[in-house]
DNA sequence: TTTGCATGTGATCAATGATTACATTTTGCC
DNA sequence: GGCAAAATGTAATCATTGATCACATGCAAA
């Protein structure tokens, strides 16, 4: 699980990192309210002043939390997708199902990464890359003609807040199989639309 | 903006009530995070202990100013869809403007209540009369037959969802106005569909 | 080795959530 | 009307926390 050590052999070894982990399982375990960072540095068996040698405050921890889950994430993500390559509406399912998940599996941890994802470059790079995903499926004739960013709205807005109804628990508990078909369920309503056929039709 | 006095002429006032409203425009200015009992306890000029004999603890506060602006949340939601009573699809699309528009104007506070909402029976009793809602428009013809869960859940989730990117200001400022346009929008997609028509058309 | 910098420590501060013992007002009852 | 008891508010106090400071210690390069 570790990654790399930027230079090995300090006096602790390697404090940042461990302060990350200890404070990531406390966040996944107990949620972000439960951290503390002189309750991180007890657990790291380090004193209640060293972690602001590595975090100017308990914020700026958080947010290395948040962005490293984000890596981690996004990687489970790029996987997920990795097998319908080259399908962007399959690509597009497989993404929302691997939201889904995650945020069945890793509830809290998840709510911190998204929470504090705010106006984080990779959000918008994922959005364009969503975009053009809608581009190519429409370029296929795979969907409707309409305007992609309302499409990657949409479906977005959709996937992010299920997601939000499994870790806030208005759903109940519910188990990854079910997540998973209620996600699908949902993209489907999205696809084949509410409205009875038009009317060029 | 008072509404009643349990029991007329305390020590006082009302004191519960006052600590409520201070709370409140606490969070609808500064956010959750921003709100100690001792401060708003300061802000309605009495001691740090006062808060105590009205809630057990700070969630208990917190929970109440939530309830309470569900309460306001949940009239302005009423007074949308009244406008429009009886079509079922157009208060569909009416609840989902509002939802979006009061996330627009109280972030902070729409953040509070719904997270707080979780097993909230009012959360439940609005699912049902969205499912009413469903099958009523699918008597009259109006959407395709597709499971009303499901539906419910499409509709609910991407609604909120919008509203989630809207508060943490993933779309960057928007005006009331956009934001009605991008849910009007979202909702349009999630009617016409996204894939061209089946086969039996 | 010695000098200097990165890193960890203990002491300390102000703010907070919460509890306790005590004061005061209000209310219900005679 | 007046009085006992419950309701409400206060000051004092405690442990915990985020954060900073002066100081200690180990590493690394000259």
């Amino acid at each position: 699980m570790a990654t790399k050590a930027p230079r090995p052999g300090y006096h602790h070894g390697d404090l940042r990192r461990t302060l990350i982990e200890v404070a990531t399982t406390v966040v996944e375990t107990e949620g972000e309210e439960a951290v503390s960072v002189r309750e991180i540095a007890r657990r790291a068996g380090v004193s209640a002043a060293a972690p602001f040698r590595h975090f100017r405050d308990k914020e700026e921890l958080l947010d290395a939390v948040a962005a490293e889950a984000m890596v981690r994430f996004r990687k489970l993500m790029d996987d997920a997708t990795r097998e319908v390559l080259g399908e962007p509406l399959l690509e597009f399912r497989a993404l929302g199902l691997a939201y889904v998940r995650l945020a069945v599996r890793h509830p809290k941890l998840f709510t911190l990464a998204f929470r504090r994802a705010g106006a984080d470059p990779a959000g918008v790079e994922s959005m364009l890359e969503s975009r053009a995903r809608i581009e190519r499926a429409r370029a296929q004739g795979a969907i409707l003609d309409a305007d992609p960013d309302l499409i990657v709205l949409a479906a977005g807005a959709m996937t992010q807040g299920l997601c939000r109804m499994i870790v806030e628990g208005q759903l109940g508990k519910v188990t990854v199989k079910e997540a998973e078909r209620l996600c699908a369920g949902a993209l489907d309503v999205l696809g084949h639309g509410l409205l009875p056929r038009p009317d060029d039709c």
